[in-house]
DNA sequence: ATCAATTCTTGATTTATATCAATGGCAATG
DNA sequence: CATTGCCATTGATATAAATCAAGAATTGAT
């Protein structure tokens, strides 16, 4: 098994939209279509949590949104899917899905059948090693994200979040510096645990620094060495001087 | 393809030290051994990040962590493994390894090379389906990490994670009532997002509301009911009673 | 056996972020 | 074109957990 980081999945050879979806396609082997396609709108639903998994999807257009419910009964947005990503992994370890996924825009996808994908699998090596590499990237975006939240402050969280979605954007040949959120504050808080207030007052707070401009969803990269800056700003621990600071304080206090 | 859930990995019957690893094993079909094992002790490194990707593992016995390293130079811990959890999924992404996994105790691994197991997909649709479902299952765990990290207090975190612990050793046959901690109070603190001082005020907390005893590395379960008590507790928010008493003292103020 | 280095515990204080509360704007609906 | 409900903002306050600090207990090494 060769590993190559294939710049789009094989898979989409197979697929009768891939035309649309690809600018380049190979199309010296033409092979049986494997998969059909839908649109879907805005708050549709495209599978909910506990269905029969029965096929995954590659999102074509637009954005989604996926969660799962806590025993509380709380929500919790796990990821947001963007075109050519995979959508339905988590169904393979017990045939039923353990998430609900949910458009945030008109969207369309590909529907991949699994006796069809057994059989691609079968018969492609390439296609075997796709969805391996399809769910192995899966688990790194989540490993780093996991990463994020235990060691960066919220600023820091948003931004990353912020730079995720611009390299998306850029990945499709879209701009990276202005684009639009398709999903509300509500769904960024949650996704980025924290609450709806902070992500409010993070967004205003950039903005008035000129860092970046947020006019309702629509958001425009000011300064990137700045943002930058931010991401990488090591806190700076409050012994030496603030320690001293506080010192004096007490002094004052005790004087006073 | 049809989805069950196997109870053990069907990889396991190409594994030569599989005996040693299950009690019951299918022999019926003997095939040809893909696997060798190896031991190592605590601290040693299995691949460091960065690493040639070139075998995937499963644990035989013991107990590893895995970590990435931030940007900032921060280790973070994203995941413990136990007996039976496949090893070196990271890989797949892009032919070398994203974590590095070190050994938190003596272990044995079964070390399956990458061109071994192509081989053994390529004959056996039960391997591709036995390796998605590894794959699935630890996308799902991580989603279910996720949810704790953004919805829990860090006592619910942390009984959280004893409970993961006490499972997996049921699952092995185990005492899942008592147990050992292979990883010191630091690498919870950083698997779970707080600080070690936090984990060690909440086990010395628990221990006495007589709720779990812990004892160095030892934990012992002694009230369930508790246990989960404060899983489940919802936190009451400071409204109805504490907006009064907020009131009142704010009226004192005003008085005074 | 002694020293150094970890690991763990405990207390005092600080701080980041949640929560509570109120309001404004916008979009959909009748 | 009102009205109802969502979505977003902003300010005041509370609080969970981090940080700082110091010391005790273990472990490992010479």
């Amino acid at each position: 098994m060769s590993i190559n980081k294939p710049t789009r999945l094989s898979l989409c050879q197979y697929c009768n939209m891939s035309d649309a979806c690809f600018s380049q396609v190979d199309n010296s082997k033409e092979e049986p279509k494997i998969s059909s396609h839908k649109v879907y709108h805005k708050s549709d639903e495209l599978f909910g949590s506990g269905q029969t998994f029965d096929a995954i999807f590659i999102l074509r257009s637009g954005s989604a949104k996926s969660s799962v419910l806590a025993n509380s009964g709380h929500e919790q947005i796990n990821r947001f899917y963007y075109p050519s990503d995979l959508i339905g992994l988590d169904g393979f370890e017990n045939g039923s899905h353990a998430h609900s996924i949910k458009f945030l825009e008109t969207s369309s996808v590909c529907r991949i059948n699994l006796k069809e994908l057994d059989k691609a699998m079968a018969n492609s090596a390439s296609i075997r090693l796709n969805l391996l590499q399809g769910m192995s990237h899966a688990l790194n975006n989540e490993d780093k994200f996991l990463l994020s939240l235990n060691n960066m402050d919220s600023t820091q969280r948003l931004i990353s979040f912020l730079l995720d979605l611009s390299s998306q954007f850029e990945k499709r040949g879209l701009s990276g510096k202005v684009f639009d959120l398709s999903m509300t504050r509500a769904d960024i808080a949650n996704y980025l645990g924290m609450a709806i207030e902070t992500v409010s007052r993070l967004f205003t707070q950039l903005h008035n620094e000129h860092i970046i401009e947020v006019e309702k969803r629509r958001v425009k990269f000011v300064d990137f060495r700045k943002l930058n800056q931010c991401l990488s700003h090591e806190r700076v621990p409050n012994n030496v001087l603030a320690a001293k600071i506080r010192q004096s304080k007490n002094i004052q206090a005790l004087v006073a």
